[in-house]
DNA sequence: GGTCACACAGTTTTT
DNA sequence: CTGTGTGACC
């Protein structure tokens, strides 16, 4: 590697990359330059060790991670002035990478290679069609959460077989039930859900240890980021990739474990040293996107938790002003206090702009409240989350006469299609025998299907909703050209989550510029992995955040703790904490009282807004 | 097969 | 408050 390329680095991040074989354990801290020693110490090991980039397998969380991991592992070769690489490492989520191994090689634990991935809205239905042929009413067993909990059962890799056997209680031994059925349905309508897809690849791995054979020779060097938010399942699959060679490198912070409800474990980061003896451990501890103030919250905040290890994150860069904490009267004068303090900032200080502000909030249902102030004021604002794009009703239409052209097994997708109209269905059953898929583009299959159905009719473009509608389904057109074959279209739209296009999305301003330029709204769960200048963490109050339903288990408040942690560590520059005196709530005037987290702010660093507000 | 009224529940959501 | 699901009815 070129001296200048090894030099930005400090001595941490340069002793964590320059260790390249056996397993390593980097605790990163927020804003430590994590994303950063990943790459370098790929490409550190492609340019420097001569690795062949095909032997190296970097696990991310997120398409948008690994994406931006292969571009800049891309910019750094180039940088070093190497040949154009044949070979880059694989970058992408455990969910992919599964997809992609059961494709080519799920036939021999019976995963034909067609198979279609089931999403949340289809996994409801599915799990609505088997509580109906079982006649358990959807009322005492909500289909949800009965797939909530057998998603649990899978990620902990539990067979419907071996389930009974844990389960106790009338729910849980209804869910057995319920899981042996869901199961073989997938089976016959040949589809997997995300949990399949990784407890799938582990029974292929454990059933054929050729095939696992092959992937640990392929895979000489596994790189796995925010390790504390793994399953057992993805868990057990870092163990197996590295079986052999036992180059494997984790990288995450305890602290950030935020999805233990969705099975996470942040224990598999803390234990890894008993999985592992001889594990080398790097610590990431400077900091360097907040300033101390921000951090010092940061800390007494999350150092209440003592169920894992805490980072003492440190930096280099300024004090900085207080914290501001703000007793509003109600949810709207929070908002409007928000938005002075934005246009204040604006006017006082260069280089800030509405694209400077994040909002967050713990539940999605406070958005609707902020929007409106944002709408009313006329202020331009990005609203990440809400219902997500494919599973839109119009695009899960559409999608599934595609899956059912793929895959006529796929019986939640006949089933969706059946009801968009019989003389619809009819057409489209004599269109589909017309053509052979297989000799067209997605596009093109996606136009005949809509012209043969009319569909598009559904809809009318004087309804303000209907062509939004329309718009979402231009929108999958467009996909639809980046991924010609079609069984590759279908497994993006499974796997990857549409970029948030402001357009999708109710906007102020339709001016371009303006999009840009808008203030960012969203839960602190997705604002994970992100960093804005001035945060504003809105709805501090005991019952909102931390969530009532988390006031009584240790555990999760130990996790709300670990997200206010998330949400403070996102600001650069400035943090502004707010609660309401009262509020509404599903449609209820409630009053809480204020957070536990604000109360554990240290009084040195904070200032309440009732005076004037400290500036940069 | 489609529509309407009523009841009811309502964290977070990388894939 | 509001989105979703259910059951009754045309």
């Amino acid at each position: 590697m070129k001296k200048s390329l090894f030099e930005s680095l400090n001595k941490d991040q340069k002793a964590a990359l320059s260790h390249t074989d056996g397993p390593i354990l980097i605790l990163a801290g927020a804003g430590s330059g994590k994303t950063r020693v990943l790459t370098y110490k790929t490409a550190h090991l492609m340019t420097e060790k001569k690795i062949d980039g095909a032997n190296i397998l970097m696990v991310t969380f997120t398409n948008k991670a690994a994406s931006e991991m292969k571009d800049r592992i891309l910019k750094l070769l180039s940088a070093n002035s190497q040949q154009p690489t044949a070979n880059l490492p694989f970058a992408g989520t455990f969910h992919s990478l599964c997809a992609k191994i059961l494709r080519r090689d799920g036939k021999h634990i019976g995963v034909l290679p067609n198979f279609v991935i089931y999403d949340e809205v289809d996994k409801k239905d599915a799990m609505k069609t088997i509580m109906n042929n079982k006649n358990i009413s959807s009322k005492s067993f909500n289909p949800g959460s009965v797939g909530g909990s057998i998603s649990g059962i899978k990620n902990e890799l539990i067979s419907p077989l071996e389930y009974p056997q844990y389960a106790r209680g009338y729910y849980q031994e209804t869910v057995a039930e319920i899981y042996i059925d869901y199961q073989k349905f997938l089976h016959e309508n040949g589809a997997l859900d995300f949990d399949d897809l990784l407890f799938e690849t582990v029974k292929l791995f454990a059933k054929n240890p050729d095939v696992l054979s092959s992937y640990q020779e392929k895979f000489r060097y596994v790189l796995v980021d925010e390790y504390q938010d793994t399953n057992q399942a993805q868990y057990t699959l870092s163990k197996l990739f590295a079986g052999r060679y036992r180059n494997i490198t984790v990288v995450g912070d305890a602290s950030q474990s935020i999805y233990a409800w969705r099975g996470a474990n942040f224990r598999n980061i803390v234990n890894f040293k008993n999985d592992f003896p001889d594990v080398k451990v790097f610590n990431l501890e400077q900091n360097y996107r907040s300033t101390q103030k921000i951090l010092d919250a940061a800390f007494s905040v999350i150092s209440k938790n003592t169920d894992h290890p805490i980072l003492k994150l440190w930096t280099e860069n300024e004090k900085g002003p207080s914290i501001t904490v703000y007793e509003a009267r109600d949810e709207q004068d929070e908002v409007n206090f928000a938005i002075k303090e934005m246009h204040k900032i604006i006017a006082e200080e260069k280089n800030y702009s509405y694209s400077s502000f994040v909002m967050l909030y713990r539940t999605n249902a406070q958005s609707r409240t902020i929007e409106e102030v944002f709408l009313h004021l006329g202020i331009p604002y990005i609203l990440v989350g809400g219902v997500r794009f494919y599973e839109r009703r119009e695009i899960k239409d559409v999608i599934s006469y595609l899956r059912v052209l793929v895959n006529p097994k796929d019986m939640v997708s006949f089933k969706r299609i059946s009801k968009l109209g019989k003389k619809r269905l009819d057409k489209f059953l004599e269109f589909s025998t017309e053509f052979d898929i297989s000799k067209l583009t997605t596009l093109e299959i996606l136009d005949k299907t809509l012209e043969a159905t009319d569909y598009l009719s559904l809809y009318n473009k004087d309804v303000e909703e209907d062509l939004a509608r329309l718009e979402n389904i231009k929108e999958v057109r467009s996909v639809a050209t980046e991924f010609p074959a079609i069984l590759d279209f279908l497994e993006n739209i499974s796997l990857v989550e549409q970029e948030y296009l402001p357009q999708n999305k109710p906007l102020f301003s339709h001016n371009k510029d303006d999009r840009k330029n808008a203030v960012t709204l969203m839960t602190l769960h997705a604002v994970k992995g992100l960093e804005f200048p001035v945060v504003f963490m809105v709805g501090m109050e005991e019952g909102l955040f931390p969530h009532a339903r988390a006031l009584m288990d240790r555990e999760q408040l130990s996790e709300e703790r670990r997200l206010c942690y998330v949400g403070i560590t996102r600001a650069m520059k400035k943090l502004y904490i707010t609660y309401a005196a009262r509020r509404l709530y599903f449609g209820q005037r409630t009053s809480n009282i204020v957070s536990r987290f604000v109360l554990d702010l240290p009084s040195g660093i904070v200032e309440s807004s009732l005076t004037e507000t400290d500036y940069f």
